[in-house]
DNA sequence: AAGAATATAATTGTTGACAATTAATAATAT
DNA sequence: ATATTATTAATTGTCAACAATTATATTCTT
């Protein structure tokens, strides 16, 4: 039931390596040795330099010539630039999903909206829950975009590294409602036909997280010293 | 005097790979074997591989596991998407550009335009230089625009893609003039510092452009049959 | 003792051989 | 003759050893 024909050593390395660094379980700005990392996983240099080249591909870690990888490291003038960029791609991609999205698709979404709204309430406030349900819906709508180059760039690049903003300022507890009444907002939109809306109210909503993101930092850098 | 120091085999392939693939010389939708062109590069499959996976990353080629690589197709409907998210994201660093570039680039870009327009009139209309010029134009506004991962995905992975679409409707001569005028009024809007407009001028004059590769496109499928 | 030059160690880049998988060919059954 | 299975060939994936480069430690000079 795995679809995991047509794996490859290198292709699960990249994935393993991926969570563990939008987890955090490897640090930002961590120098990565090829050969003990090779041998903790148990695998020879090159299906791990593989990996490397992926991950360097997504932006997730950072290559120079004989001189080694490192994870990237997420200055806020970066979080900020990620998020400003996000804004422009993710509202531009919804504008699109509500002009194109079918009657059922619509349908689907606020059925997706509903189910997980119960799940945090029947479940108590779980964050991580309400995480997982902010992506599913977002994920959702920017891939009905039909644009591969946005869907790609939005999906493969620029949400791994906002996971990875997100692990960071996940010590706090963040706001006790991630915008639920916001999400109702957008699906409206959309299932009014109303594409322009539709990307003002996914740009505000982004604007939103930002200014959530820039509080927690700012509070986090406070702590800290 | 050539900054190829920390130069690697697989970088050096790339580059050259990049440049057949975006010149045509290896045609678009051409599977690769790896054992063929290594030994025609005269070096081993290792860095080829490495080289693979840049190319990869930046779409110029599409692989699968144990299947191979081949050299991207461009489809209409592809092309078409490729102009979509130029004209969104080279309009929004036109804007951001437009209010962070200082007085003296601006004053460099002017002599910039001016020096190749020039150029295109003395040495004849010769469609090449307008293209360079047009690019190192391009490339100008953007480079200014202070978003690292804006500017790393238009002139990494956008850029050359458009190039290759250039290259496959290139055989038709183009339009006289490739748009100097709408290049004069675009500085214009950013050294009056009107953002707003400049993302406008640039966005119009990014859709003429795909209007025109839309009529080229055309005019070559009625002669191929 | 401080700094520069040299030598050593560690790390990345490259290679060629081998294993696993897929594509192509030949043989067999209906 | 066609479709299906088995066999062979070709291609990609992985490994371990070697070469080239960079980082570290040591020695030497002032």
């Amino acid at each position: 039931m795995v679809k995991n024909t047509h794996s490859t050593i290198a292709s699960n390395v990249f994935q393993q390596l991926k969570n563990e660094i939008i987890t955090g379980a490897i640090p930002q700005g961590q120098k990565i040795s090829e050969v003990s990392l090779s041998t903790r996983l148990g695998i020879s240099r090159g299906p791990l330099r593989e990996a490397l080249r992926l991950l360097e591909a997504i932006n997730l870690i950072e290559r120079t010539p004989h001189s080694g990888s490192k994870v990237v490291s997420l200055s806020y003038s970066k979080i900020r630039e990620l998020y400003q960029i996000r804004e422009l791609m993710e509202g531009f991609a919804t504008r699109l999903a509500a002009s194109q999205m079918t009657r059922p698709e619509i349908d689907t979404l606020y059925r997706l909206l509903d189910s997980h709204h119960n799940q945090i309430e029947s479940s108590g406030t779980h964050v991580y829950l309400q995480e997982e349900g902010d992506k599913d819906f977002h994920y959702y709508i920017y891939s009905k975009c039909n644009n591969q180059w946005l869907l790609d760039y939005l999906d493969n690049s620029l949400y791994q590294l906002i996971m990875m903003c997100r692990q960071q300022t996940a010590q706090i507890p963040s706001r006790a409602d991630l915008g639920i009444s916001e999400h109702i907002a957008i699906i409206d939109a959309i299932s009014d036909r109303d594409p322009e809306f539709a990307e003002i109210l996914m740009k505000r909503h982004i604007k939103g997280a930002w200014e959530t993101v820039k509080r927690l930092i700012f509070e986090v850098d406070l702590e800290s010293k």
